[in-house]
DNA sequence: CGGAGCGTTGAAAGCCCTCAACGTTTGTGG
DNA sequence: CCACAAACGTTGAGGGCTTTCAACGCTCCG
Protein backbone atom coordinates (compact mmCIF):
# COMPACT_ATOMS: atom_id res chain seq x y z
CA UNK A 1 0.00 0.00 0.00
CA UNK A 2 1.42 3.35 -1.12
CA UNK A 3 0.27 5.66 0.62
CA UNK A 4 0.32 3.46 4.31
CA UNK A 5 2.90 5.85 6.28
CA UNK A 6 0.72 8.85 5.50
CA UNK A 7 -0.44 10.39 8.70
CA UNK A 8 1.03 7.42 10.41
CA UNK A 9 1.80 7.46 13.83
CA UNK A 10 -0.22 10.53 13.84
CA UNK A 11 -4.25 10.39 13.63
CA UNK A 12 -3.81 7.85 10.83
CA UNK A 13 -6.71 5.96 12.87
CA UNK A 14 -8.97 8.64 12.31
CA UNK A 15 -8.66 7.42 8.04
CA UNK A 16 -11.70 5.00 7.68
CA UNK A 17 -11.24 1.81 5.52
CA UNK A 18 -12.84 3.32 2.58
CA UNK A 19 -11.34 6.85 3.15
CA UNK A 20 -7.75 4.81 3.24
CA UNK A 21 -9.03 3.18 -0.24
CA UNK A 22 -10.06 6.56 -1.83
CA UNK A 23 -6.74 7.93 -1.17
CA UNK A 24 -4.97 4.82 -2.20
CA UNK A 25 -7.00 4.73 -5.07
CA UNK A 26 -6.50 8.62 -6.40
CA UNK A 27 -2.35 8.03 -6.43
CA UNK A 28 -1.37 8.25 -9.90
CA UNK A 29 1.80 7.15 -10.58
CA UNK A 30 4.95 6.32 -8.85
CA UNK A 31 8.20 7.30 -9.47
CA UNK A 32 11.96 6.47 -7.89
CA UNK A 33 14.03 9.97 -8.55
CA UNK A 34 17.64 10.23 -7.50
CA UNK A 35 19.77 12.44 -4.34
CA UNK A 36 20.09 16.29 -4.93
CA UNK A 37 17.55 16.73 -7.35
CA UNK A 38 15.04 19.54 -7.51
CA UNK A 39 11.59 18.58 -7.72
CA UNK A 40 9.77 22.05 -7.95
CA UNK A 41 11.08 25.56 -8.24
CA UNK A 42 9.07 29.04 -6.64
CA UNK A 43 6.88 30.05 -8.96
CA UNK A 44 6.01 26.65 -10.91
CA UNK A 45 2.05 26.03 -11.38
CA UNK A 46 1.82 22.12 -9.87
CA UNK A 47 -1.39 20.09 -11.09
CA UNK A 48 -0.53 17.47 -8.63
CA UNK A 49 1.22 16.87 -4.96
CA UNK A 50 3.34 14.27 -3.80
CA UNK A 51 4.02 11.72 -1.22
CA UNK A 52 6.86 10.49 0.19
CA UNK A 53 6.80 6.32 0.05
CA UNK A 54 10.38 6.38 1.08
CA UNK A 55 13.34 8.34 1.23
CA UNK A 56 13.73 12.21 2.12
CA UNK A 57 13.79 15.84 0.69
CA UNK A 58 13.39 19.42 2.27
CA UNK A 59 12.01 22.72 0.77
CA UNK A 60 14.35 25.55 0.51
CA UNK A 61 15.04 29.56 -0.06
CA UNK A 62 18.15 30.61 -2.08
CA UNK A 63 19.51 33.70 -0.77
CA UNK A 64 21.72 35.94 -2.68
CA UNK A 65 24.89 35.61 -1.11
CA UNK A 66 24.57 32.11 -2.68
CA UNK A 67 23.79 30.46 0.78
CA UNK A 68 20.72 28.39 1.35
CA UNK A 69 18.30 28.11 4.00
CA UNK A 70 16.51 25.11 4.35
CA UNK A 71 12.85 25.46 4.75
CA UNK A 72 11.63 21.88 6.42
CA UNK A 73 12.65 18.30 6.05
CA UNK A 74 10.87 15.45 5.52
CA UNK A 75 10.52 11.68 5.44
CA UNK A 76 8.22 8.72 4.50
CA UNK A 77 4.56 9.52 4.88
CA UNK A 78 4.66 13.66 4.07
CA UNK A 79 2.87 14.78 1.80
CA UNK A 80 6.02 17.16 0.42
CA UNK A 81 3.43 19.90 -1.54
CA UNK A 82 0.12 19.04 -1.00
CA UNK A 83 -0.02 23.06 -0.03
CA UNK A 84 -0.26 23.56 -3.80
CA UNK A 85 -3.48 22.10 -4.21
CA UNK A 86 -5.25 24.91 -2.39
CA UNK A 87 -2.66 27.93 -3.22
CA UNK A 88 -1.94 26.55 -6.81
CA UNK A 89 1.80 27.95 -7.04
CA UNK A 90 4.54 27.00 -4.65
CA UNK A 91 6.46 29.66 -3.15
CA UNK A 92 9.82 28.13 -2.39
CA UNK A 93 11.92 25.28 -4.09
CA UNK A 94 12.03 21.19 -3.36
CA UNK A 95 14.76 18.81 -3.83
CA UNK A 96 15.97 15.57 -2.66
CA UNK A 97 17.70 14.80 -0.26
CA UNK A 98 18.46 10.87 -0.78
CA UNK A 99 16.85 8.82 -3.28
CA UNK A 100 13.42 9.35 -3.20
CA UNK A 101 10.51 6.84 -4.05
CA UNK A 102 7.50 9.39 -4.66
CA UNK A 103 3.55 8.82 -5.01
CA UNK A 104 1.84 11.45 -7.34
CA UNK A 105 -1.77 12.26 -6.45
CA UNK A 106 -3.37 14.42 -9.62
CA UNK A 107 -5.08 17.75 -8.35
CA UNK A 108 -8.30 16.75 -9.85
CA UNK A 109 -8.37 14.04 -7.83
CA UNK A 110 -8.36 16.26 -4.70
CA UNK A 111 -10.71 18.50 -5.74
CA UNK A 112 -13.04 15.11 -6.58
CA UNK A 113 -12.38 14.45 -2.77
CA UNK A 114 -13.23 17.92 -1.49
CA UNK A 115 -16.70 17.49 -2.61
CA UNK A 116 -16.93 13.55 -2.40
CA UNK A 117 -15.05 13.14 1.18
CA UNK A 118 -15.28 15.98 3.26
CA UNK A 119 -14.21 14.16 5.79
CA UNK A 120 -10.87 13.17 4.29
CA UNK A 121 -10.26 16.24 2.91
CA UNK A 122 -10.30 17.67 6.36
CA UNK A 123 -7.49 15.21 7.54
CA UNK A 124 -5.62 16.31 4.12
CA UNK A 125 -5.73 19.80 5.70
CA UNK A 126 -4.73 18.83 9.00
CA UNK A 127 -1.62 17.32 7.61
CA UNK A 128 -0.66 20.20 5.80
CA UNK A 129 -1.29 22.05 9.61
CA UNK A 130 1.27 19.70 10.73
CA UNK A 131 3.68 21.66 8.22
CA UNK A 132 2.50 24.82 9.44
CA UNK A 133 2.89 23.82 12.83
CA UNK A 134 6.68 22.17 12.87
CA UNK A 135 7.31 25.71 10.60
CA UNK A 136 6.32 27.61 13.84
CA UNK A 137 8.77 25.55 16.17
CA UNK A 138 11.69 26.01 13.37
CA UNK A 139 11.21 30.25 14.15
CA UNK A 140 10.72 29.46 17.73
CA UNK A 141 14.24 27.63 17.46
CA UNK A 142 16.46 29.50 15.04
CA UNK A 143 15.26 33.22 16.54
CA UNK A 144 15.22 31.83 20.18
CA UNK A 145 18.17 28.85 20.63
CA UNK A 146 21.37 29.23 20.42
CA UNK A 147 23.78 26.71 17.75
CA UNK A 148 23.35 23.54 20.62
CA UNK A 149 19.51 24.52 21.67
CA UNK A 150 19.03 24.38 17.55
CA UNK A 151 20.75 21.42 16.86
CA UNK A 152 19.38 19.48 19.58
CA UNK A 153 15.56 20.47 18.99
CA UNK A 154 16.46 19.21 14.95
CA UNK A 155 17.28 16.26 16.43
CA UNK A 156 14.45 15.34 18.54
CA UNK A 157 12.18 16.36 16.01
CA UNK A 158 13.41 14.20 13.08
CA UNK A 159 14.12 11.25 15.70
CA UNK A 160 10.13 11.82 16.90
CA UNK A 161 8.98 11.94 13.56
CA UNK A 162 10.91 8.84 12.38
CA UNK A 163 9.76 6.65 15.32
CA UNK A 164 6.29 7.74 14.04
CA UNK A 165 6.48 5.82 10.63
CA UNK A 166 8.85 3.10 12.35
CA UNK A 167 12.40 3.71 11.31
CA UNK A 168 13.77 3.69 14.21
CA UNK A 169 16.13 0.30 15.72
CA UNK A 170 17.67 0.68 18.89
CA UNK A 171 17.65 4.35 18.99
CA UNK A 172 19.29 4.71 15.68
CA UNK A 173 17.81 5.97 12.41
CA UNK A 174 18.43 7.34 9.02
CA UNK A 175 20.33 11.05 8.75
CA UNK A 176 21.42 11.89 5.19
CA UNK A 177 22.37 15.26 5.85
CA UNK A 178 25.36 16.45 5.82
CA UNK A 179 26.63 19.39 8.10
CA UNK A 180 26.68 21.95 5.10
CA UNK A 181 22.67 21.14 5.23
CA UNK A 182 22.30 20.85 9.21
CA UNK A 183 23.87 24.68 8.90
CA UNK A 184 21.52 25.57 6.25
CA UNK A 185 18.55 24.01 8.65
CA UNK A 186 19.58 25.69 11.84
CA UNK A 187 20.93 29.07 10.39
CA UNK A 188 24.55 28.22 10.88
CA UNK A 189 27.81 27.70 8.91
CA UNK A 190 29.22 24.45 8.56
CA UNK A 191 32.06 24.51 10.50
CA UNK A 192 30.32 25.62 13.68
CA UNK A 193 27.37 22.50 13.24
CA UNK A 194 30.72 20.50 13.52
CA UNK A 195 31.91 21.81 16.17
CA UNK A 196 28.78 21.46 17.73
CA UNK A 197 27.84 18.07 16.95
CA UNK A 198 31.04 17.04 18.77
CA UNK A 199 29.88 18.91 21.72
CA UNK A 200 26.62 16.94 21.84
CA UNK A 201 28.56 13.52 21.22
CA UNK A 202 31.22 13.96 23.48
CA UNK A 203 28.58 15.44 26.42
CA UNK A 204 26.59 11.86 25.57
CA UNK A 205 23.69 13.15 23.95
CA UNK A 206 23.74 12.39 20.07
CA UNK A 207 25.74 11.04 17.50
CA UNK A 208 25.43 12.64 13.90
CA UNK A 209 27.05 11.33 11.23
CA UNK A 210 27.88 8.80 8.62
CA UNK A 211 24.05 9.44 7.47
CA UNK A 212 22.97 7.74 10.73
CA UNK A 213 21.44 9.60 13.95
CA UNK A 214 22.08 7.81 17.10
CA UNK A 215 20.28 9.42 20.16
CA UNK A 216 22.09 8.68 23.59
CA UNK A 217 19.88 10.72 25.87
CA UNK A 218 16.69 12.02 24.69
CA UNK A 219 15.64 13.75 27.43
CA UNK A 220 18.92 15.73 28.24
CA UNK A 221 18.53 16.83 24.59
CA UNK A 222 14.78 18.11 24.89
CA UNK A 223 16.25 19.73 27.80
CA UNK A 224 18.71 21.35 26.02
CA UNK A 225 16.56 22.32 22.45
CA UNK A 226 13.44 23.23 24.63
CA UNK A 227 11.81 20.52 22.60
CA UNK A 228 8.04 19.36 23.46
CA UNK A 229 6.12 16.93 21.22
CA UNK A 230 3.07 18.19 21.19
CA UNK A 231 3.34 20.01 18.00
CA UNK A 232 3.64 16.84 15.99
CA UNK A 233 0.11 15.13 17.46
CA UNK A 234 1.44 11.84 17.83
CA UNK A 235 -0.94 9.16 18.52
CA UNK A 236 -0.32 9.07 22.06
CA UNK A 237 -0.95 12.63 22.72
CA UNK A 238 -3.44 14.53 24.58
CA UNK A 239 -5.46 15.09 21.43
CA UNK A 240 -6.89 12.01 21.34
CA UNK A 241 -10.54 11.48 21.48
CA UNK B 1 -19.79 43.25 6.83
CA UNK B 2 -18.43 41.56 9.52
CA UNK B 3 -15.87 39.27 6.76
CA UNK B 4 -15.38 41.79 4.69
CA UNK B 5 -11.55 42.24 5.16
CA UNK B 6 -10.81 38.09 4.82
CA UNK B 7 -8.87 37.24 2.02
CA UNK B 8 -9.31 40.68 0.85
CA UNK B 9 -6.46 41.60 -1.52
CA UNK B 10 -5.66 38.05 -1.92
CA UNK B 11 -8.03 35.81 -3.96
CA UNK B 12 -11.33 37.60 -2.71
CA UNK B 13 -12.88 37.18 -6.16
CA UNK B 14 -13.07 33.63 -5.95
CA UNK B 15 -16.00 34.19 -3.29
CA UNK B 16 -18.37 33.80 -4.28
CA UNK B 17 -21.95 36.01 -3.75
CA UNK B 18 -23.77 33.15 -1.85
CA UNK B 19 -20.24 32.04 -0.09
CA UNK B 20 -19.50 35.28 1.28
CA UNK B 21 -22.74 35.18 2.44
CA UNK B 22 -22.35 31.58 3.96
CA UNK B 23 -19.09 32.82 5.51
CA UNK B 24 -20.71 35.95 7.02
CA UNK B 25 -23.95 33.71 8.44
CA UNK B 26 -21.49 31.45 9.96
CA UNK B 27 -20.45 34.17 12.57
CA UNK B 28 -21.47 33.55 15.74
CA UNK B 29 -20.67 36.52 18.33
CA UNK B 30 -18.39 39.92 18.00
CA UNK B 31 -16.36 40.82 20.96
CA UNK B 32 -13.90 43.53 21.59
CA UNK B 33 -10.62 42.64 23.33
CA UNK B 34 -8.61 45.21 24.96
CA UNK B 35 -4.27 45.30 23.90
CA UNK B 36 -2.22 42.69 25.53
CA UNK B 37 -4.73 39.82 26.05
CA UNK B 38 -4.36 36.40 26.17
CA UNK B 39 -6.75 34.81 23.62
CA UNK B 40 -5.46 31.19 23.72
CA UNK B 41 -3.06 29.00 25.16
CA UNK B 42 -0.34 26.25 24.49
CA UNK B 43 -2.75 22.94 24.63
CA UNK B 44 -6.52 24.69 24.20
CA UNK B 45 -8.70 23.23 22.71
CA UNK B 46 -10.66 25.06 20.66
CA UNK B 47 -14.22 24.95 19.29
CA UNK B 48 -14.49 28.13 17.63
CA UNK B 49 -12.23 30.14 15.13
CA UNK B 50 -11.40 33.60 15.52
CA UNK B 51 -11.34 36.14 12.60
CA UNK B 52 -9.98 39.51 13.12
CA UNK B 53 -12.38 42.82 12.40
CA UNK B 54 -9.83 45.19 13.31
CA UNK B 55 -6.95 45.62 15.51
CA UNK B 56 -4.04 43.47 15.79
CA UNK B 57 -2.60 40.47 17.25
CA UNK B 58 0.01 37.63 17.41
CA UNK B 59 0.80 34.30 18.03
CA UNK B 60 4.15 33.50 20.08
CA UNK B 61 5.98 30.82 21.81
CA UNK B 62 7.58 31.55 25.52
CA UNK B 63 10.95 30.01 25.46
CA UNK B 64 12.93 28.74 29.20
CA UNK B 65 14.70 32.19 29.56
CA UNK B 66 11.47 34.53 29.63
CA UNK B 67 11.94 36.03 26.56
CA UNK B 68 9.10 34.73 23.62
CA UNK B 69 9.95 34.17 20.32
CA UNK B 70 6.87 35.94 18.15
CA UNK B 71 5.93 33.46 15.45
CA UNK B 72 3.40 35.49 13.44
CA UNK B 73 1.38 39.27 13.41
CA UNK B 74 -1.65 39.63 12.37
CA UNK B 75 -4.17 42.25 10.98
CA UNK B 76 -7.76 42.59 9.94
CA UNK B 77 -9.65 40.02 7.95
CA UNK B 78 -6.64 37.30 8.97
CA UNK B 79 -8.36 34.12 10.57
CA UNK B 80 -6.16 33.95 13.44
CA UNK B 81 -6.83 30.25 14.72
CA UNK B 82 -8.62 28.97 11.92
CA UNK B 83 -5.82 25.73 12.17
CA UNK B 84 -7.29 24.75 15.32
CA UNK B 85 -10.25 23.50 13.26
CA UNK B 86 -8.81 20.55 11.20
CA UNK B 87 -6.15 19.73 14.32
CA UNK B 88 -8.56 20.28 17.29
CA UNK B 89 -5.59 21.64 19.71
CA UNK B 90 -3.55 24.84 19.54
CA UNK B 91 0.47 24.71 19.63
CA UNK B 92 1.43 27.91 20.85
CA UNK B 93 0.12 30.91 22.77
CA UNK B 94 -2.18 33.61 21.44
CA UNK B 95 -2.41 37.39 22.40
CA UNK B 96 -3.68 40.48 21.29
CA UNK B 97 -1.01 43.38 20.59
CA UNK B 98 -4.07 46.46 20.14
CA UNK B 99 -7.29 46.87 21.31
CA UNK B 100 -9.16 44.09 18.40
CA UNK B 101 -12.37 43.44 17.44
CA UNK B 102 -12.83 39.73 17.01
CA UNK B 103 -16.01 37.52 15.39
CA UNK B 104 -15.85 34.28 16.10
CA UNK B 105 -17.28 31.02 13.87
CA UNK B 106 -17.68 27.83 15.57
CA UNK B 107 -16.32 24.70 14.13
CA UNK B 108 -19.68 22.72 13.76
CA UNK B 109 -20.31 25.73 11.15
CA UNK B 110 -16.98 24.94 10.15
CA UNK B 111 -18.01 21.15 9.74
CA UNK B 112 -21.26 21.84 7.72
CA UNK B 113 -19.23 24.19 5.41
CA UNK B 114 -17.07 21.66 4.63
CA UNK B 115 -19.58 19.31 3.34
CA UNK B 116 -22.13 22.25 2.17
CA UNK B 117 -19.34 24.44 0.39
CA UNK B 118 -16.28 22.62 -0.74
CA UNK B 119 -15.27 25.22 -2.51
CA UNK B 120 -15.53 28.09 0.26
CA UNK B 121 -13.36 24.90 2.49
CA UNK B 122 -10.65 25.16 0.15
CA UNK B 123 -10.66 28.93 0.61
CA UNK B 124 -10.23 28.47 4.12
CA UNK B 125 -7.41 25.91 3.37
CA UNK B 126 -6.10 28.28 1.22
CA UNK B 127 -5.95 31.26 3.94
CA UNK B 128 -4.38 28.65 6.53
CA UNK B 129 -1.47 28.05 3.60
CA UNK B 130 -1.12 31.42 3.35
CA UNK B 131 0.12 31.24 7.45
CA UNK B 132 2.67 28.70 6.14
CA UNK B 133 3.71 30.78 3.82
CA UNK B 134 4.68 33.38 6.01
CA UNK B 135 5.98 31.00 8.21
CA UNK B 136 8.42 29.89 5.68
CA UNK B 137 9.43 33.55 5.12
CA UNK B 138 10.32 34.08 8.93
CA UNK B 139 12.14 30.62 8.61
CA UNK B 140 14.34 32.29 5.84
CA UNK B 141 14.52 36.09 7.31
CA UNK B 142 15.89 34.53 10.52
CA UNK B 143 17.76 31.71 9.67
CA UNK B 144 19.90 33.61 6.71
CA UNK B 145 19.41 37.46 6.80
CA UNK B 146 20.88 39.91 9.25
CA UNK B 147 19.70 42.24 11.36
CA UNK B 148 19.04 44.70 9.34
CA UNK B 149 17.44 42.94 6.77
CA UNK B 150 15.00 41.36 9.37
CA UNK B 151 13.44 44.10 10.46
CA UNK B 152 13.31 45.17 6.42
CA UNK B 153 12.04 41.71 5.56
CA UNK B 154 9.15 42.25 8.11
CA UNK B 155 8.51 46.06 7.35
CA UNK B 156 7.87 44.94 3.49
CA UNK B 157 5.72 42.24 4.50
CA UNK B 158 3.59 44.34 7.05
CA UNK B 159 3.33 47.05 4.72
CA UNK B 160 1.99 45.11 1.65
CA UNK B 161 -0.46 42.87 4.12
CA UNK B 162 -1.51 46.15 5.33
CA UNK B 163 -2.54 47.66 1.97
CA UNK B 164 -4.15 44.29 0.37
CA UNK B 165 -6.76 45.14 3.74
CA UNK B 166 -6.75 48.96 2.73
CA UNK B 167 -4.89 50.59 5.82
CA UNK B 168 -2.55 52.50 4.23
CA UNK B 169 -2.40 56.01 3.32
CA UNK B 170 0.57 58.57 1.94
CA UNK B 171 2.72 55.39 2.77
CA UNK B 172 1.88 54.94 6.14
CA UNK B 173 0.30 52.83 8.13
CA UNK B 174 -0.59 52.04 12.12
CA UNK B 175 2.39 49.38 13.36
CA UNK B 176 1.40 49.22 17.19
CA UNK B 177 4.60 47.50 18.06
CA UNK B 178 7.19 48.26 20.60
CA UNK B 179 11.38 47.56 20.09
CA UNK B 180 10.89 45.14 22.39
CA UNK B 181 8.06 43.16 19.96
CA UNK B 182 10.07 44.00 17.10
CA UNK B 183 12.76 42.08 19.04
CA UNK B 184 10.64 39.04 19.56
CA UNK B 185 10.00 39.13 15.92
CA UNK B 186 13.10 39.13 14.48
CA UNK B 187 15.04 37.38 17.28
CA UNK B 188 16.88 40.53 18.11
CA UNK B 189 17.71 42.47 21.43
CA UNK B 190 15.42 45.64 22.06
CA UNK B 191 18.96 47.75 21.78
CA UNK B 192 19.97 46.35 18.68
CA UNK B 193 16.47 46.95 17.10
CA UNK B 194 17.07 50.24 18.22
CA UNK B 195 20.29 50.60 16.54
CA UNK B 196 18.94 49.28 13.08
CA UNK B 197 15.87 51.04 13.27
CA UNK B 198 17.88 54.48 13.53
CA UNK B 199 19.80 53.05 10.58
CA UNK B 200 17.39 52.64 8.64
CA UNK B 201 15.73 56.10 9.75
CA UNK B 202 19.31 57.88 9.24
CA UNK B 203 19.34 55.78 5.76
CA UNK B 204 16.26 57.07 4.36
CA UNK B 205 14.15 53.73 4.17
CA UNK B 206 11.60 53.78 6.58
CA UNK B 207 10.37 55.59 9.98
CA UNK B 208 9.11 53.06 12.70
CA UNK B 209 7.95 54.75 15.96
CA UNK B 210 4.86 55.82 17.96
CA UNK B 211 3.01 53.49 16.38
CA UNK B 212 3.29 53.83 12.86
CA UNK B 213 5.35 52.98 9.97
CA UNK B 214 6.43 55.27 7.22
CA UNK B 215 7.71 54.10 4.27
CA UNK B 216 10.50 56.10 2.48
CA UNK B 217 12.09 53.44 0.21
CA UNK B 218 10.35 50.53 -0.31
CA UNK B 219 12.52 49.41 -3.00
CA UNK B 220 15.66 49.36 -1.27
CA UNK B 221 13.91 47.84 1.42
CA UNK B 222 13.23 45.25 -0.49
CA UNK B 223 16.69 44.60 -1.56
CA UNK B 224 18.07 44.90 2.18
CA UNK B 225 15.69 42.46 3.26
CA UNK B 226 15.70 40.16 -0.17
CA UNK B 227 12.10 40.38 0.08
CA UNK B 228 9.82 39.10 -2.51
CA UNK B 229 5.91 39.52 -2.79
CA UNK B 230 4.64 36.22 -4.31
CA UNK B 231 3.91 34.02 -1.46
CA UNK B 232 1.69 36.45 -0.49
CA UNK B 233 -0.46 35.38 -3.02
CA UNK B 234 -1.94 39.22 -3.77
CA UNK B 235 -4.41 39.85 -6.07
CA UNK B 236 -2.10 41.27 -9.27
CA UNK B 237 0.20 37.89 -8.97
CA UNK B 238 0.65 35.78 -11.48
CA UNK B 239 -1.40 33.28 -9.72
CA UNK B 240 -4.47 35.05 -11.23
CA UNK B 241 -6.26 32.91 -14.16
C1' DC C 1 43.85 4.54 -6.93
C1' DG C 2 42.89 9.15 -7.40
C1' DG C 3 39.95 12.96 -6.69
C1' DA C 4 36.15 15.39 -4.93
C1' DG C 5 33.28 16.12 -1.31
C1' DC C 6 32.90 15.97 3.53
C1' DG C 7 34.61 16.47 8.14
C1' DT C 8 37.90 18.58 11.49
C1' DT C 9 40.55 22.01 13.77
C1' DG C 10 42.76 26.64 14.82
C1' DA C 11 43.06 31.69 14.88
C1' DA C 12 41.16 36.09 14.29
C1' DA C 13 37.37 39.12 13.31
C1' DG C 14 32.55 40.65 13.50
C1' DC C 15 27.86 40.99 14.70
C1' DC C 16 24.94 41.10 18.22
C1' DC C 17 24.18 40.69 23.26
C1' DT C 18 24.59 42.17 27.98
C1' DC C 19 24.77 45.57 31.30
C1' DA C 20 24.04 50.12 32.61
C1' DA C 21 22.46 54.73 32.61
C1' DC C 22 19.64 58.31 31.10
C1' DG C 23 16.09 60.73 28.20
C1' DT C 24 11.33 60.68 26.45
C1' DT C 25 6.64 59.62 26.08
C1' DT C 26 2.31 58.12 27.73
C1' DG C 27 -1.31 57.59 30.75
C1' DT C 28 -3.43 58.19 35.12
C1' DG C 29 -4.91 60.30 39.35
C1' DG C 30 -4.95 64.11 42.33
C1' DC D 1 -4.37 70.70 34.16
C1' DC D 2 -0.40 69.36 36.18
C1' DA D 3 2.52 65.94 38.43
C1' DC D 4 4.25 61.76 38.69
C1' DA D 5 5.30 57.05 37.63
C1' DA D 6 5.90 53.47 34.53
C1' DA D 7 6.86 51.98 30.15
C1' DC D 8 9.38 52.85 26.16
C1' DG D 9 13.26 54.58 23.61
C1' DT D 10 18.28 55.88 23.25
C1' DT D 11 23.14 55.55 23.72
C1' DG D 12 27.84 53.74 25.22
C1' DA D 13 31.21 50.20 26.54
C1' DG D 14 32.65 45.63 26.92
C1' DG D 15 32.12 40.73 26.15
C1' DG D 16 30.63 36.39 23.92
C1' DC D 17 28.86 33.43 20.41
C1' DT D 18 29.27 32.55 15.85
C1' DT D 19 31.46 33.53 11.47
C1' DT D 20 35.20 33.84 8.37
C1' DC D 21 39.36 32.25 6.48
C1' DA D 22 42.56 28.72 6.00
C1' DA D 23 44.61 24.31 6.12
C1' DC D 24 44.54 19.46 6.38
C1' DG D 25 42.72 14.61 7.11
C1' DC D 26 39.28 11.35 5.90
C1' DT D 27 35.97 8.74 3.23
C1' DC D 28 33.68 7.12 -0.52
C1' DC D 29 32.97 6.28 -5.20
C1' DG D 30 34.12 6.08 -10.03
Amino acid sequence: MRTKDFLRGRRRNELSVEETDALEDAVDAVEVVPPRTVLASRGDRLNRSTLIIDGYACRYMDARDGYRQILSYHVAGDFIDLHSFPTRYIDHDIATISKVTLAYVRHDRLEALMTERPHLAKLLWFSTMLDAAQHREWIFRIGRLDAAGRLAHFICETFYRMQAVDRVQDGTCDLPLTQQDLGEIAGLTSVHVNRVLRRLREDGLAIVGRGKLQILDLDRLARLGEFKTDYLYLEDGPWQE
